[in-house]
DNA sequence: TTGTAAGCGTTATCAG
DNA sequence: CTGATAACGCTTACAA
């Protein structure tokens, strides 16, 4: 590992040059030593102490990334596939502009605090932390952040948050199911962990999207159709074929506000002999990529995950270069994927077309 | 960010008796100083310095991990759900032991080294990276290195790998395939990539093992069986349409390397018409979770990815605290699961017990 | 038991 | 255009 200080002993100049050359200050530095000197560093294989950046307080070229626990009942998020997927766009993008990644996941934010200042960080973030979380880590660190997926209120403000048009997703589909004839339709969301209030719940936004739909549309929305879904799969099986044998609640299709729950209710129905779409219409959110995998394939709302991710290191990098902290709530747009899950409810059936599978 | 210095001048003494106390040499110190100092410590919040820990050569504390590109055509392995698994089992084992962990993913070796270098990392797991490669980084960096699923040859030496028993489970799943009656059994994996031998590839040892089951089972290896999938998704459906329209070959069971590639193959064989097992027969192995969500369900060889992430990280632990350099290589033992995707060729069909889905 | 001082490698400031 | 120097915070060897 050869030092600034050895090369500039080779090159029989000062540090201070060899430093000038390296950060490319090549105004400060003639021609001729300019180019001894790029040739020693060269030669040389120089690579920067971080350890040196990190104390004289130059700037770390960390970004942490922060992952909340519990998305669903699993220990870890990023089992995940999606957290999967976010994590590894992320990583590119934050690589590409020689920033390095910091993955850390820790349920006690007094820890991920902790690690935050320990290194340095230039830049944060959260994925699918709550607000009252975001808010701590933002009275304590003096560092842009920005979250993922978080639902923030109205009157909140100093925040950048990168989120989805959930709302406009949760529409969407329910008028789609509307187009194909349903009436009767129920949504099926998990549980809300936490005391904080439902309207900051991501699936609640999609929530709005369907009932606002369903109004839209003159199909008054019945309270009864709005299923909660505990936490745990065990139970969550256990709700599901009760409703299933209970002529599915009375509906004739069910909105899932995550593909993985839609999927885990198809596999649920099969199981018990059930037919989608002809028994029973699914849908989910989200367009994982099991969603493509399962048969029959699921019709979703699609979201682009890698867009996402991308997204929060753009803004990130902005706010860590420009030092400007306006307050972004940037919602990606979402589409419609229509596949095999619904039935066509005008009298006779027919065969949907369906995108080609890629 | 309160120092050490800082606090030794608020407790009114030198920053040597701050960081004696600090490090729990607590013999060194007198009592009374130390309740003092513990207790200004508390209240200050002190965060150590990791710039400072770095450049002094004391640890970093850092692991990275980087990871290899191309598992499967896809662009960053990360996606791949096996990696999401892994990592999050890394990230836990790692900060478990106060440790950080760094995610790198970078097809160039050179500035993976860099990345290794710049930090001072402690140690380095290498996930899916080739043998060569590993040598590579092994020849430039002086820290404990493990490789997860790296193949070695006979005689290669001075490397800690976890892998998994691949041959095992390829000779597991064949005799099971054998027990339920089929002889024509195909063996299909994905196209090996660069000029490396063959016998260095994962799918090979599962190859191997399935060889040597039939022949075990007196029935002799016939070379056409042996079906190599092309990298691209595309290539690949075309090479399994055509399969299945030949009569899959002459076989009645088709046995896969991997999970994702039999889903893919019964998602391809389900589009046109033919039924799993009915018409043919499918194993998989990995199972990932979608072999699990997929119906019918796929009868596959279990591995435990999370276990063998923190074996991974256990390994590395050990050798960055004793620093000892004993060559490892580690296999995980497989299981066998069986599910709805093959079929009984004694005459009469019977439904196979399954285990309860989970 | 406590304190002093050197050193890790980089960068910025300021003087030549 | 070039160079000397101080500063960042921690650890440890050694001195008191």
């Amino acid at each position: 590992m050869i030092t600034i200080k050895e090369m500039a002993e080779i090159a029989g100049v000062s540090p201070t040059t060899v430093a000038n050359v390296l950060h490319g200050r090549t105004k400060k530095v003639s021609k001729d030593t300019l180019e001894r000197v790029q040739d020693i560093i060269e030669k040389s294989n120089y690579v920067s102490n971080m350890g040196a950046r990190l104390l004289g307080n130059y700037g770390s070229r960390i970004i942490a990334v922060i992952l909340a626990y519990s998305r669903s009942d699993r220990s870890n998020v990023i089992q995940d596939p999606f957290a999967g997927s976010i994590i590894g766009a992320m990583e590119q993008e934050i690589s590409k502009r020689g920033y390095f990644m910091m993955l850390y996941t820790n349920p006690n934010i007094e820890e991920c605090l902790h690690m935050a200042l320990a290194w340095n960080i230039e830049g944060l973030i959260l994925l699918g932390v709550d607000r009252k979380d975001y808010y701590t880590f933002r009275s304590r660190l003096d560092i842009p952040i920005v979250t993922i997926d978080t639902y923030f209120r109205e009157k909140d403000t100093e925040f950048v948050n990168i989120g989805l048009q959930d709302y406009e997703g949760g529409y969407m589909m329910t008028e789609y199911l509307i187009r194909q004839g349903h009436k009767k339709i129920s949504f099926l969301s998990m549980d809300p962990v936490g005391e904080e209030m439902a309207d900051e719940f991501i699936d609640d936004a999609r929530f709005l999207g369907y009932r606002d739909a369903l109004e839209k549309n003159h199909i008054r929305y019945d309270a009864k159709r709005r299923i909660v879904l505990d936490g745990n799969v065990y139970v969550r099986e256990k709700q599901l074929t009760e409703l299933a044998n209970n002529n599915f609640g009375d509906s004739t299709a069910m909105f899932f506000a995550a593909d993985y729950l839609a999927i885990e209710g198809m596999n649920v129905f099969y199981d018990l002999g059930y037919q989608v779409p002809e028994d029973i219409s699914i849908v989910g959110f989200d367009n994982i990529q099991a969603s493509l995998q399962c048969r029959p394939k699921l019709t979703t709302v699609q979201q682009d995950i890698a867009e996402k991710g991308k997204c929060g290191v753009e803004q990130l990098m902005e706010m860590i270069k420009k030092d400007k902290n306006k307050c972004v709530n940037k919602r990606l747009p979402v589409q419609l994927v229509i596949r095999d899950t619904v039935k066509q409810m005008d009298g006779t059936e027919h065969k949907q077309k369906h995108e080609t599978s890629k």
